[in-house]
DNA sequence: ATGGTATATTGAG
DNA sequence: CTCAATATACCAT
């Protein structure tokens, strides 16, 4: 119902009003906006080879549901409403590996994410381009509160023109929340689209707004 | 050809 | 002058 970005600048006593009509009607976006913990961050490394064995496991949490998946040391893929489809990214990129559900071995992770009340550097295993895995690196490197344009992003990572490339790539990101593609917004302070929805965007933007506050 | 963009330009108020 | 809508340019897959 929020769902349609509309123009608006993105100033915070929007993003308040906005979160608050938010909130009142999705309690897993609330758990979101009031979970106190760290930000996990993200070490990007690249994987060429398809993991022999992917685990997964859909979570049901105070967030909604959440689906992650992994191979042994890294995490792979997050998902939160989606759990009932495919991941699509995992589907395209790893069409070898065998699927085993496996709750003991998501959970390590579901953990580090949400639950950890220390600092966590949570290992990735990202499939992709160069380009796709410079463009992450260096998102990771933004600090929580931080927002940042498309067109930032491509400059800081070293292509001075490829914001719409930035965007595809941001739609791509198969780490939501960990690898903050909710920090990039438009040019001008405005929201732009999120894949996970806008709400989601709002929700998470202002909860490291008011933690880094 | 397709994308979660950027920017210059135009036209309304 | 200030938006907001659009048209055109831009870049990696």
């Amino acid at each position: 119902m929020l769902n349609q970005t509309k123009n608006e600048n993105l100033n915070i006593k929007f993003i308040q009003t906005k979160a608050l009509q938010i909130t009142e009607e999705n309690n897993d976006l609330k758990n979101f906006l009031e979970l106190k913990t760290f930000n996990p961050k993200a070490l990007i490394q690249k994987i060429e080879e398809n993991p022999l064995h992917i685990y997964y496991y859909t979570f049901e949490t105070k967030f909604g549901k959440i689906r992650i998946f992994c191979n042994d040391m890294q995490i792979l893929a997050i998902d939160f409403d989606n759990t009932e489809k495919d991941n699509i990214y995992i589907l395209k990129n790893f069409p070898d590996s065998t699927f085993v559900k496996s709750k003991k071995h998501c959970e390590y992770f579901l953990e580090k994410l949400f639950f950890s009340k220390k600092e966590n550097i949570i290992k990735t295993g990202i499939k992709g381009s160069l380009f796709f895995i410079k463009i992450l690196k260096t998102l990771s490197k933004t600090n929580p509160g931080q927002l940042l344009s498309y067109k930032e992003l491509a400059e800081k990572a070293g292509f001075k023109n490829a914001q719409r490339a930035v965007g595809t790539a941001m739609k791509n990101n198969p780490l939501p929340f960990l690898i903050p593609c909710h920090r990039v917004i438009k040019s001008g302070q405005k929201l732009g689209y999120y894949s996970g929805g806008t709400n989601r965007k709002i929700i998470f933007i202002l909860r490291e707004h008011n933690q880094s506050a």
